[in-house]
RNA sequence: GCGCCCGUAGCUCAAUAGGAUAGAGCGACGGCCUCCGGAGCCGUAGGUUGUGGGUUCGAUUCCCGCCGGGCGUACCA
């Protein structure tokens, strides 16, 4: 025990591997400016260890030796600390493979129960600022399911890289310029006029959801027919106004509702009114970026790697919404961003190489700017697509998803699936209470954990300084706390490389190991000590499900409403 | 036609710098267990990673051709 205390270190057991690794590789004289060096896996398989590092094999290139020599070598000189290691093999073409001593994984319980809420937080971004845009659905109509894909996948990653140290803005583009909101307002006039008596209708390429027709009648009845006397220039304008500040209103309460919220309503009205896209227009020109043609001014795009040349200023003088979106990410970059991340629709793929172009050629470098396309999503009922209404106009709106399946569900099965990959979301699965639900598996983990200890109470158990935990030796247990101590590696690789997914996915891991952990072991046996180590293993649990469930901004209950007894359900 | 994305077990998906015997869950089959709250445990079956080449000691991953799916290909937004 006193030996214990002793070698006891502020290290969690990947860091002490890459400090020692690190240190082995400058004994031996290895480069090690790269940090990926230090990079360690997971094993593949359990009998393989706990932890692996490739350095041997990506140092074999440069150094030209075989990677198994090298990976000798460091073992080698390898200075083994026994609280946090067992012992370490080479494996396969070259891998170095750690076996985790139990005391170091015991003592992680503590760790993580002492940093409570922090367990998973990091400071790699070192405070540097990063831009979120998402959503940016134009106000011409209501928010569909793509728009909620793209809000629960932006709103995660924007947490994810909140808890690794990065301050992050969410920013909402509001094309509130333009054609489109002219033809909204004709629209909506249409509808207006309709009702009064005046048939007219709805132009061609306009809006034709009934929910104009819905704001009309609101409009008439809060209004009257103070629009009917205008011009109809007049009158176009001042309903487009109101049809964009409605759907705005509507965007604004449907994503509060769903739990994101956005630092800034960004409106494109701004930048033309401020003139900023021509001042951008201005420096591309300047910087011999451009050239006429057709009697329309075209930026080189072609120069960056886009497809083709585009339009900025076409034939008939008008700024092309491309300029202006140019005009908005210079916007940023001036407001002090460090680097953007944009999440698009799939239609727009095709448009990234030009604003890439258009922002290098502003001067900025290319990585600083990021795009993830967000897949579409397809709605399933009992495993089958259900057809969308096939009526011109008409979406599943995002509010009726959420209505039916809930935020929790909503949010959860958005983020699982990486978004590159079109989601097959099953509305069934989504509201199932039961374990094939993966977002009521997870809940029902961290139901389970706070279980035991109202459990523990009512059975006059103790529940307070508790602190040894030297006796969680079986497999089930060790299991469980090395999920535990992946945790803040997954929060940190999912930030890192715009992947959410991995988190819901590491949450169903985390949980079956819970449930296994569980269904093995009897926490609240009458062996004092036993139940003491199995006591803390759960409220450390119980913190890691918390903590990866607020990231996914996902409710954490403390029970689950009952299967088949309508038992009291208790309400605050 | 051209460009981009995608194609992995019956289904839904993984595979962390090009690295180990391509892994989970669901479903199927056989057997256990059912105890703190509703299920977990052991085992079996299931794959030429769409296909054909190439680079490499090593390719699901990189390159080229082909097949299939999606999207784009406007002086629209």
């Amino acid at each position: 025990m006193q030996k214990l205390k002793k070698s006891r270190k502020k290290m969690t057991p990947q860091e002490h591997i890459q400090s020692v690794l690190s240190k082995t590789l400058e004994t031996l004289g290895f480069e090690t400016i790269d940090p990926r060096l230090l990079l360690l896996e997971k094993p593949k398989q359990e009998n393989f260890g706990d932890i692996a590092s490739t350095a041997a094999m990506n140092l074999a290139r440069e150094a030209k030796r075989a990677p198994r020599v090298i990976a000798q070598e460091i073992i080698d000189h390898f200075e083994i600390d026994p609280f946090y290691i067992d012992k370490i093999e080479i494996a396969g073409p070259g891998y170095i493979n750690f076996y985790l001593a139990p005391a170091c994984l015991q003592a992680m319980i503590a760790d993580i129960r002492r940093a409570g809420e922090n367990y998973g937080k990091s400071d790699i971004g070192r405070g540097q600022r990063i831009q979120l845009e998402f959503v940016s659905a134009n106000p011409t109509g209501p928010l569909n399911v793509v728009s909620a894909r793209a809000a629960s996948v932006g709103d995660v990653l924007a947490n994810l890289f909140s808890a690794i140290g990065f301050a992050v803005a969410r920013e909402y583009y509001v094309n509130d310029a333009g054609r489109q909101v002219k033809l909204l307002g004709e629209s909506l006039a249409a509808r207006y006029l309709t009702a009064l008596g005046r048939p007219t209708p709805v132009p061609a390429d306009g809006y034709h959801g009934d929910y104009l027709n819905h704001l009309a009648m609101q409009i008439i009845a809060t209004r009257g027919e103070a629009f009917l006397a205008m011009a109809e220039e007049e009158r176009d304008n001042s309903l487009g106004e109101m049809a964009l500040e409605h759907m705005l209103q509507r965007h604004r309460k449907s994503l509060e509702t769903f739990g994101v919220h956005f630092d800034v309503w960004f409106r494109e009205s701004t930048l033309r009114e401020s003139e900023e896209h021509l001042a951008i227009l201005d420096r591309l020109k300047s910087s011999g970026h451009t050239f006429e043609k057709d009697e329309a001014v075209w930026f080189r795009s072609s120069e960056f790697g886009d497809e083709k040349d585009r339009v900025l200023i076409t034939s008939d003088g008008r700024p092309t919404y491309f300029l202006v979106d140019v005009a908005y990410h210079e916007n940023k970059y001036n407001r002090g961003f460090d680097r953007l991340i944009d999440f698009w629709g799939p239609d727009h793929h095709g448009y990234i190489p030009r604003m890439s172009a258009a922002l290098q050629a502003l001067g900025h470098p290319k990585e600083k700017f990021e795009v993830s396309i967000i897949q579409q999503v397809n709605l399933l009922r009992d495993g089958r697509q259900f057809k969308m209404s096939k009526r011109a106009g008409e979406i599943i709106e995002m509010d009726e998803l959420i209505d039916e399946v809930g935020v929790d569900a909503s949010r959860f099965f958005f983020v699982d699936r990486r978004t590159s990959q079109q989601l097959d979301f099953d509305i069934e699965l989504a509201k199932e209470e039961g374990q094939n639900n993966p977002v009521w598996y997870v809940q029902m983990a961290h139901a389970r954990a706070c279980n035991i200890f109202k459990k523990a109470l009512e059975k006059g158990y103790s529940t307070s300084n508790l602190k040894d935990t030297s006796r969680l030796t079986d497999d089930y247990e060790l299991a469980l706390i090395k999920k535990l101590i992946e945790f803040p590696e997954t929060v940190a690789q999912a930030a890192l490389n715009s992947e959410p997914h991995r988190l819901p996915g590491y949450l169903k891991e985390l949980a079956t190991a819970l449930h296994r952990f569980y269904h093995q072991n009897i926490v609240l046996i009458d062996d004092e000590a036993i139940r003491e180590s199995r006591l803390l293993l759960t409220d450390a649990t119980r913190q890691v499900l918390k903590n990866g469930l607020a990231l996914l901004g996902i409710s954490a209950p403390e029970y689950m409403a009952k299967l088949d007894s309508v038992e009291e359900v208790e309400i605050g």
